[in-house]
DNA sequence: TCACGGATTGAATAAAAATGCAATAGATTT
DNA sequence: AAATCTATTGCATTTTTATTCAATCCGTGA
């Protein structure tokens, strides 16, 4: 229950890319292309999804509506890429002198993406594979400081 | 029927003071607080006010919808946010550690919430009332400067 | 003043989105 | 493994929102 449904994860990330390569007017037609990547749904679930990703559908300058990453006031801080991270670790945790990153299959890239992002000063790299990202920092102490961001960066709403 | 073009400007403003006061579900019930404020509109108007407004309907931590203004243009957030100081504001002024604004009635919460949106490091606290708005800040000196930057922004074209 | 033209609006309706319910998939405990 | 939860989902339906169409309003220029 901690880690929840992997394929509902999935799901949430192929939205989030969806919306944010392409301007989507209504749930019906994200569950289209929904479909067309894999993920078989309805427009029920496509609702119960926005709901949880707090999607916004909104006008843009010429009136025409679409769907948006919504940006919160939690987000702000960290930006949407909090929000991958949220979506897509699994755990988090010393090893050594490393910063040992688990998250769902095939999504160790995105959340790498959002930790190289957020430039922090201790971090000097990472490597991502499928489901793993090891994440090196400057000194042996720094990596508390990395996972205890990183943790808190996972407990936000 | 006694609506005219100013009518419009007036309710959108009217719409803005209510969804940053509380929290609004539905057109439906948008539409009846704006009966209850002297406005007659149907839910088809308050559809096409929201699209002009730019304002989304989005969900609370606890999933629950409420109609919120657009941050999708952070970019123009400040011009925004600007527009509704300039629409609302009567006065701003020092008053020893405070700043006070006045707004026209039944303003001050959409003008308060404007001014919270520009994050300004120098303010620690905001108060409204009907018309009335406290600003608190940080260091004594500090007011000098926010009545500046507020002035500056009610200054503008 | 009167006629014209664009804007605004309400009523009705179409379109889109949210939800109650039941089935089932997944996890947890015994 | 069986029993028991909890979460997820589709279907059907309700609720909510957007739009069409016609009427009315407002400003403008003759």
């Amino acid at each position: 229950m901690e880690q929840g449904n992997i394929v509902k994860k999935r799901r949430h990330m192929k939205i989030l890319e969806l919306i944010s390569s392409q301007d989507i007017e209504t749930q019906d037609d994200l569950s289209e292309l929904l479909r067309i990547a894999g993920f078989e749904v309805t427009q029920a679930t496509v609702s119960r999804d926005i709901r949880e990703l707090k999607l916004t559908k909104s006008a843009d300058e010429n009136g025409i509506y679409k769907y948006t990453i919504s940006q919160s006031e939690d987000d702000k801080s960290i930006g949407k890429y909090g929000f991958i991270l949220r979506e897509t670790v699994v755990s988090c945790e010393k090893a050594h002198s490393l910063v040992v990153v688990k998250t769902i299959s095939g999504m160790a890239n995105a959340a790498c993406a959002a930790i190289d992002h957020m430039q922090w000063p201790h971090v000097v790299g990472t490597i991502a594979g499928d489901d793993t990202i090891f994440i090196a920092v400057k000194e042996p102490e720094d990596v508390k400081n990395v996972v205890e961001a990183l943790n808190s960066i996972l407990s936000r709403a």
